[in-house]
RNA sequence: GGACCUGUGGAGCAGCCAGGAGUGCUCACCUCCCUGUCAAGGAGGAGGUCGCGGGUUCAAAUCCCGUCAGGUCCGCCA
């Protein structure tokens, strides 16, 4: 195919100096027309970028041509490359240099008048209205380098793993819905009334199957869907790129995951990351920063302050510590600037997360030597102040947060405030990419509402071998042979080696209180499988959409998706929308009567 | 499911706290003028159920209640 197609010779943005005096054809749409009645100038735009067309009396018929012509229709122009005259380049632009002289000027497809402005680059225009015309607002640059970006980033991924013999095989879209894990999606059918398909959470189980098929090596980009409620970093439906492989342990499984992000970093963000990726223990993760996803471009890490108030009078704290809980705290450098406004504003974001307080503290020079001026400090000791300045770091000038509360809890909460307080100032470093792996998940935990033990990651994560005696008496000492991916405190995906074992796939289930029966009927499909001599495996799935997103620098992934959702339904098409009775009937549904 | 924020010509905002005529700004749109602009410039013009419903009031974009839509966060997301 010719680099521009048949209807043109060149892009509008690959015209420069060298092609003066060249004849060309352009097409694309009008980003701005600047109309002085005897000469008028037009901004051509395509997918390759922007030049400057300009119509004058030589050609009549292109000017009047021009004349007529309005913002974002789609036009093609014939005429001369030139050099634009002495001091009318424009420097700003890759085609500054020179201009197309029209000949000749088609309108291709008028347009209607924008719904809102195309050229201008602020990104101030609501989301809802630049999503109901997306087609419109992926002319505009932030969308349209997006989904380039996107583009490079997939095609570099199917390079590195194709490089290393791995298959990609396409899943079922119409498969069975499992229980635990997020909401289905359901496809009723018209096999019968009550039978539907369920749309992938994820193609977990098929390629375990494809490991017992002997693929060894499999990937695929791939579509997940889950009913659950969206947010920024969240899509009813979005991509996964689904890694699994035969005969690996963590190791080859981390580094060819390091060398992916490694080239991709490369390639298409042009950093160069440093591998190995650090590994951090959940534990760890949990108790140094509140999150099993850690932002580790900053410190402000959280200090366990249970020693220093372990005969406190402070009230609260005493209060936290003797019901099991834990005093955590925060230290801010340079916070001692707050106002006692701003101070009390972070205390009312602490209540908007459910807490019942958060204390602070501001260390100063007095008298005596260094204080704390805090609402607690009168029942606070020297010794307790002292001690808290020591393991805090604390200095003159800098502010204490403190949180006091159920271990678990606290530490979410201090872990947000901690990243909270850290966009609020400003620390954190845009221009760092930091990975690191989150290890030595425990394989359950207790569901305290539910009174039943769950699966942290899912029920086909391998437990460590050296903990499989414990299966039976302690689930909560079982470690699990999981991790997940953490970039900048953002969690890409995690994966697991998986069980191989019918028997200890059957213990597990137990445990997650789901009997033989149950399992067969739910998981027949696997459990068969894993009877047919399945190899050791495992592999990882990591949030494509997310990745592109830190890697495009953008807030949402609805940014780096071509056409996303909103909250509950596509802006563009209006899905979901109702379906004819007639429809419904062939399904084997019945509208429920609204109202009540 | 919950909390908070937002909703004003096509786009982005101000006006709201402290009620007084749909008042204002930038851009876009339409007509006319204009031969070197690049966010072109100049003159004129059109375009509104102030999200929707109710209440208070002599009077509501403004105050109150409800509701809808969108966003962010919490819950949820194996």
């Amino acid at each position: 195919m010719k680099p521009f197609g048949s209807l043109r010779t060149h892009g509008a943005g690959s015209l420069r100096a060298a092609h003066a005096d060249e004849t060309v054809t352009v097409a694309g749409w009008v980003a701005r027309r600047r109309d002085h009645g005897g000469v008028a100038f037009l901004d051509l735009r395509d997918a390759s970028g922007v030049c400057q067309v300009v119509a004058d009396p030589t050609a009549s018929e292109a000017l009047a041509a021009a004349h007529d012509v309005r913002g974002e229709w789609v036009i093609r122009v014939s005429g001369r490359v030139r050099l634009r005259p002495e001091g009318m380049a424009n420097p700003s632009l890759a085609t500054g240099d020179v201009e197309v002289a029209a000949s000749e000027l088609e309108v291709l497809s008028p347009a209607d008048t924008p719904p809102f402005p195309v050229a201008d680059e602020r990104d101030d225009v609501d989301e809802a209205v630049r999503l109901r015309h997306r087609y419109v607002d992926l002319r505009r640059q932030g969308p349209a380098r997006a989904l380039r970006l996107r583009a490079r980033a997939t095609s570099t991924i199917r390079r590195v793993m194709d490089a290393h013999g791995f298959v990609d095989v396409e899943t079922p879209m119409l498969t069975r819905s499992t229980p635990e894990g997020a909401r289905d999606f359901l496809v009723p059918t018209r096999t019968g009334p009550g039978v539907c398909y369920a749309l992938p959470q994820s193609p977990q189980l098929f390629k375990q199957l494809l490991m017992v098929g002997g693929v060894e090596r499999y990937y695929q980009i791939v579509r997940c869907f889950r009913d659950e409620a969206q947010r920024a970093d969240r899509q009813p439906e979005f991509t996964q790129l689904d890694i699994e492989a035969a005969f690996i342990d963590e190791e080859d499984l981390y580094a060819l995951v390091e060398e992916l992000m490694g080239v991709l970093m490369s390639e298409v963000v042009g950093v160069e990351v440093a591998t190995p990726f650090p590994r951090l223990a959940y534990d760890d993760a949990m108790a140094r920063f509140g999150t099993d996803s850690p932002d580790m471009r900053f410190g402000l890490e959280l200090v366990d302050c249970g020693a220093v108030f372990a005969d406190t009078a402070v009230g609260v704290f005493a209060g936290a510590l003797n019901a099991g809980g834990s005093v955590i705290a925060v230290m801010l450098p340079g916070g001692g600037q707050l106002t006692r406004k701003q101070f009390d504003e972070w205390v009312d974001w602490a209540k908007g997360r459910r807490a019942r307080g958060l204390a602070w503290g501001v260390v100063e020079s007095g008298e005596g030597g260094v204080t704390l001026r805090s609402p607690l400090s009168k029942h606070m000791s020297d010794d307790e102040i002292a001690a808290l300045l020591r393991i805090t770091g604390a200095e003159v000038g800098d502010a204490v947060f403190f949180g006091a509360g159920p271990t678990e809890f606290t530490r979410e909460l201090m872990g947000a405030l901690r990243v909270a307080l850290a966009r609020a100032h400003d620390l954190v470093p845009s221009d760092q990419w930091r990975f690191v792996w989150i290890v030595d998940w425990p394989l359950f935990e207790w569901d305290a509402e539910e009174g039943r033990w769950e699966s942290l990651h899912h029920p086909f994560t391998a437990p460590r071998e050296a903990d499989l005696d414990k299966l039976s008496g302690e689930p909560e000492a079982v470690r699990a042979r999981g991790y997940d991916l953490v970039l900048n405190g953002t969690e890409l995906g995690g994966g697991s080696m998986r069980i191989h074992h019918p028997q200890v796939q059957q213990q597990v289930f137990e445990i997650l209180g789901i009997g033989p029966e149950e399992a067969e009927e739910k998981f027949g499909f696997l459990l068969r499988g894993l009877r047919h001599g399945a190899p050791p495996h495992g592999g990882i799935a990591l949030g494509l959409d997310r990745l592109v997103m830190l890697m495009a620098g953008e807030a949402s992934i609805r940014d780096v998706i071509a056409f996303p959702k909103l909250s509950g339904s596509d802006p563009l098409t209006d899905a979901p929308a109702p379906v004819g009775g007639e429809q419904l009937r062939e399904v084997g549904l019945r509208p429920l009567s609204m109202g009540t």
